[in-house]
RNA sequence: GGCGCUAUCGUCUAGGGGUUAGGACGUGAGAUUCUCAAUCUUAAAACACGGGUUCGAUUCCCGUUAGCGCUACCA
């Protein structure tokens, strides 16, 4: 029974908390990814938590985003989701067990006020932290003014001298002047936390063991430490993360291009590829070789389980690579079963408005799956199979490299009449028109080019017999032959 | 500006007091081929700089530089 609360005491607890700001941004994605890595891992508990105390600019639309875009990367979670704006009555007593501890005050400076201070602050080059002095004005005067109804905020009161440390799972022992620190506020005039007191006082009430989030918060970190020791709780392992860069090595943006997760669900990104590269951005199993003896990359969710470790963590940030990205994608598109591919590109067809039923994108799959690294570029790779009308093309595609317009239309001529008995299977095609091409005493390449160009409407395409297989006899004929009329219009 | 963090090929990284500094993406060349892909082979490509410590530093320490982060009654 002991073993077993002490067994219990020791699970991990660890928490996702986006704001809803913003859409789940592939830095948020990686937070989360890592959390729900060790959850898993450990065996431990992934709490969802809403960070939606500024409501200003929160919104339920944005909840609803991030909550997509977790589901979508597959990221479940065991507790949750819970909404900050819901428990206002925990941070305010908090904050008074805060005060009680003799480690606040109420600061009756308005917002102006401040931002005044700062500024000529800014021009005189002296410090921008605030400068404490309500942290001066006697108890009972502020006591009185409060009574009389002055609005004021709370504001935590850090020690002068000294310094504030902690021991980061990832970066090491962090420390801290504490007259660097500024005397942040709890709350502010209106009642409403601050992002620094709701964070510490749910991560206590939540029973957290672990805070695994972005680097960006590694200076916040001693205004939550200061928090702990006032309210006399235990410290949980802090494991920051450096962040994600876009490619000019500033922080991942906007102006980066798709920085939202589901962008890429709508670019056509497997979700597991997604993962897969998510997860070594900032972290390493520490070279793990492959059969060849070459350092893996591609791992499965359960295999990233099974390795992920607080201490593979890197400490510089990591670029966002596309191309990288590409790769995994494409790497991924191709090891799906066929049927699970088809059905996964069907949707980009449905949005194109091409007419593709369940039967023939199956067949149509395994001629394009090693020729497309996005689901959505199947579109590209295959609409010709599903047009009534091939899109217009330069009729001088249709004539080869090392021939002229009569070579073109001899070839298709030829073609088109072959056509009309030959049986539509793939390698009786192949068959009949590799001997057709000696029959007409050219290569098959150029023999190829003009049949392809007349078909599938482009220079690149997919496997040419296979295709033709698939479009079938009326349809290869009437393209041919509206091939051999734009030839000749040609002159 | 102040404080904090970081620094291996263009990018993601492995490695670690003595190595030909390894892999992956991307790039170049070649092979294959009905085009494009895929695949295979191959090439170029890195320890930021300066001091220490040491017989020996890319690795450990200190500086410099650069980059990033924080610097709100945002989160």
């Amino acid at each position: 029974m002991l073993e077993e609360t002490l067994l219990q005491a020791k699970t991990p607890r660890v928490r996702f908390a986006p704001s809803p700001t913003g859409y789940l941004h592939v830095g948020g994605a990686r937070t989360a990814l890592f959390n729900w890595l060790f959850a898993r891992h450990t065996g431990g508990t992934l709490i969802l938590r809403i960070e939606d105390t500024d409501f200003e600019r929160s919104s339920d639309e944005m909840v609803e985003g991030i909550l997509e875009g977790m589901r979508w990367l597959g990221l479940n979670w065991d507790e949750g989701p819970f909404y900050q704006s819901k428990r206002l009555d925990l941070y305010k007593a908090t904050a008074e067990k805060i005060l009680a501890s003799g480690n606040a005050y109420p600061c009756f400076c308005t917002k102006e006020e401040l931002e005044q201070r700062r500024n000529k602050a800014a021009e005189d080059g002296r410090s921008l932290m605030y400068d404490r002095r309500c942290r001066r004005i006697p108890r009972e005067e502020a006591e009185r003014r409060m009574a009389a109804g002055e609005a004021a905020a709370l504001r935590f009161a850090v020690p002068e001298d000294g310094s504030t440390s902690f021991d980061d799972a990832v970066f090491g022992r962090v420390e801290f002047a504490n007259a660097e620190i500024e005397d942040f506020v709890l709350l502010r005039s209106d009642g409403i936390p601050t992002y620094h007191l709701s964070v510490v006082a749910d991560d206590i009430d939540m029973r957290l063991t672990h805070i695994i989030r972005g680097a960006d918060h590694i200076s916040n970190t001693p205004k939550q430490v200061l928090q702990y020791r006032a309210l006399g709780a235990e410290l949980p392992v802090f494991a920051h993360v450096p962040l994600i860069l876009g490619p000019d090595k500033t922080r991942l943006s906007k102006r980066h291009g798709a920085t939202s997760v589901m962008a890429y669900k709508q670019m056509g990104i497997v979700p597991e590829a997604f993962r897969n590269f998510l997860s070594l951005l900032g972290w390493t199993p520490g070279g793990i070789k492959d059969a060849n003896g070459k350092d893996r990359e591609l791992f499965s969710s359960e295999e990233l389980i099974q390795l992920f470790t607080l201490d593979g963590i890197s400490k510089s940030n990591a670029v966002f690579d596309n191309d990288k990205l590409a790769w995994f994608n494409a790497e991924y598109i191709r090891a799906l079963p066929v049927e699970e591919l088809s059905r996964s590109i069907q949707p980009y067809f449905d949005e194109a408005g091409l007419n593709a039923s369940a039967e023939k994108l199956l067949a149509v799959t395994p001629l394009i799956r090693e020729r497309i690294k996005t689901l959505r570029e199947a579109v590209a790779a295959a609409d010709f199979f599903f047009v009534e009308e091939l899109a217009p093309y330069d009729p001088a595609d249709l004539i080869p490299q090392k021939g002229d317009a009569a070579l073109a239309l001899r070839i298709l001529r030829h073609t088109r009449e072959l056509l009309a008995t030959c049986e539509f299977d793939h390698a009786v095609l192949e068959q009949a028109l590799r001997e057709a091409a000696t029959t007409l005493g050219v290569k098959t390449g150029p023999m190829f080019q003009p049949i392809r160009v007349a078909v599938c409407g482009r220079k690149n395409a997919p496997p040419l017999f296979e295709s033709m297989a698939i479009l079938g006899r009326e349809v290869c004929v009437a393209r041919i032959q509206r091939a051999e009329e734009s030839l000749s219009s040609l002159g």
